[in-house]
DNA sequence: GAATTTTATGAGATATATGTCAATTAATCG
DNA sequence: CGATTAATTGACATATATCTCATAAAATTC
């Protein structure tokens, strides 16, 4: 799964640097050094990634996500206290995961018009990369307010910036923020459901651009330039996990 | 709850004209000279909006509804085969009301920035009037794909009037649509949880309308011009409905 | 390797949803 | 009014989900 990111960077030549979210065992790899508590717990939440991707968080049960992880149903209540703790737990990483990885991408670009649409192209690459974690972000997004704040977090930055800096004429608040969001996500979910193309990323840019007040030309320059090579993309560090969760 | 458009009127002076989407029963309303199980079926479909509204489509169960519905739980079955079957019929319904009430507002608009604007902000302040029907509206459009094709299907054949008179310049295909789509459902959504004030329609009019490709000032102004007094506002005539409905 | 602690199990109690149908009630018609 | 047709009912069979808990298995400790 992790190589159809090598697929999508032969389809886009341009497309030098790529994210890597995780993999789809991301949980259980990490915790493979570590107790067996911790390795139970971590092989149910990436099923959780699995069935939330495939289901969407309502019509997931959790016989379904014990299935999927090869456990019997008592055992996810060892870990767990019912759906909804696993699935916040999940969401919250997958989102600290892409902030961490925006993040890292965006170290040398200081220009907020850049800064904006690398933001928007490179977190649609990142989803699209992994499509399990995309849906699992795009419908944790959805029902976690604060999660989609602090996936955004960095965003009001770059827009305020771009307000001093002269280039964007709007008001920045929270309704920007989320047509802003709104576009990006609505954008995503057409990505992972096959229903545009690998430019989709540059096109929301171009658009979202010209929405902040960035002259045409300059948006679509900007929007549809080649990404600079990703400077640090090591692999998520192996950490502790909580392993004491008798609550 | 009709009377909440007379109250928002009240907050936002320059608005005159005023649509109504429909009342909380209307389906029992139009059915009411018509036969005892053209009555029943149609006070399923009032239960419906309501539960979809409160629960969402998933959540959502046929028990509810003929619990909403005051009806044995076997009624419902004898009108629909199940919760989708009488989901489509609500929601298509629904945007048919729309559209046709969207399209009676704009008779007399022919400047594609004016028309554009318009629409999204009518649609707005008619879903939010009734924010039952609004509510299912905004989670019908996400599941149908042909229904939201529908509802912005005048859309397109102003966009594409805008870039023919030159006011436009963008390129109009599935993508904008789509993406110009969720701003106005992004909006929705914050409407009706309180998220967003009266003005909402205005301002994401305004980012449309920059995105697009209108200039700032123009796009403000426009966005932010007082709506004409809607010329034809009257109510929805009773239909036949299908009142054979042995299949 | 026996004792102890940790982890995992799956049957089962509880709950809620779906869809069917024989029986009942209401409406209509001659 | 009695007969016939239309409409409604709610119990029931079926299915699926949640969460608990006594028991079993595995790992750890001494």
């Amino acid at each position: 799964m992790r190589y159809m990111s090598i697929n999508r960077l032969a389809l886009c030549g341009s497309q030098i640097g790529v994210l890597f979210l995780t993999s789809l065992d991301l949980f259980t790899r990490e915790a493979r050094n570590l107790g067996k508590s911790a390795r139970t717990k971590a092989r149910l939440m990436d099923a959780a990634v699995s069935v939330f991707a495939r289901d969407g968080f309502e019509a997931a049960s959790v016989n379904e996500i014990t299935r999927a992880a090869e456990v019997a149903n008592g055992t996810f209540y060892v870990y767990f206290k019912d759906k909804d703790e696993i699935a916040t737990a999940v969401a919250y990483r997958i989102a600290h995961d892409v902030v961490q990885q925006l993040d890292g991408a965006m170290v040398g670009v200081s220009d907020a018009v850049e800064r904006v649409s690398c933001a928007t192209r490179r977190l649609l690459d990142l989803a699209t990369s992994t499509p399990q974690w995309g849906q699992a972000l795009f419908r944790a997004v959805w029902i976690y307010n604060d999660l989609r704040d602090s996936v955004v977090s960095y965003l009001r930055a770059d827009l305020e910036r771009g307000v001093a800096q002269g280039v964007f004429t709007v008001e920045i608040d929270d309704f920007l923020i989320s047509t802003f969001s709104a576009m990006t996500m609505s954008t995503l979910f057409r990505r992972l459901n096959g229903e545009a193309g690998p430019d989709a990323g540059s096109r929301v840019a171009q658009l979202q651009l010209r929405m902040l007040g960035v002259a045409p030309d300059v948006a679509k320059r900007v929007a549809f330039q080649a990404l600079d090579p990703i400077t640090l993309t090591m692999p998520v560090i192996p950490r502790e996990m909580d392993r004491s969760k008798k609550n």
